[in-house]
DNA sequence: TCAATGATGGGCT
DNA sequence: GCCCATCATTGAC
């Protein structure tokens, strides 16, 4: 689950659909030439945030995940609100529940997400990540990653399987 | 339903 | 100066 505990309401929603990117072995990652002013937080202590800004338009969210010292992140390319649409809705100027958090893009300006949330540890609130109390497992299926040119045969692209927005292609 | 396209601006070669 | 881990809109079918 993805959280974050705002003074405009508290926003939660399930993480459907990821992508990874590795450091130096992975032509597609922000790491892969080493470390710059924007990607160095991918460098750092995992569990922890990157945020960037991307096509002049656009904020994307990623989780660090390997060691300090060693580039990985993961892209949360998609979630389903839980709670907070209402804020959600008004954010996006989108009244479609589908639409509203279904692509990486939109679900950081449906939570109001931006580069100064980049860097922060998730591990603690307000803004966070939490295991779903939920008795039911679902697999997951791995595709190849979109909208790269590099890479492009990578299988790390995740879905949850028991999403109802999300279509695994 | 799907492919093509313009908007838009920061990051890096 | 070119690239880009995107989105909404447009127009063809």
């Amino acid at each position: 689950m993805l959280v974050f505990k705002q003074k405009e309401g508290f926003l939660s929603a399930r993480i459907v659909e990821t992508e990874a990117y590795l450091g130096s072995q992975d032509p597609a990652s922000h790491a892969y030439r080493g470390v710059t002013p924007r990607n160095r937080v991918m460098f750092g202590s995992p569990g922890r945030s990157y945020v960037y800004f991307t096509y002049g338009n656009h904020h994307c969210l990623n989780v660090v995940t390997e060691e300090e010292g060693t580039p990985g992140a993961v892209l949360i390319r998609a979630v389903e609100p839980i709670s907070g649409i209402e804020m959600m809705t008004k954010r996006r100027g989108q009244d479609k529940l589908e639409a509203l958090t279904n692509g990486p893009g939109k679900l950081t300006q449906a939570f109001g997400i931006t580069r100064e949330h980049s860097g922060i540890d998730l591990t603690s609130g307000p803004f966070y990540m939490a295991e779903e109390n939920s008795k039911k497992w679902i697999p997951i299926r791995a595709t190849k990653r979109i909208g790269i040119t590099q890479a492009v045969d990578l299988p790390f692209r995740f879905f949850w399987l028991g999403n109802k927005f999300v279509s695994v292609t």
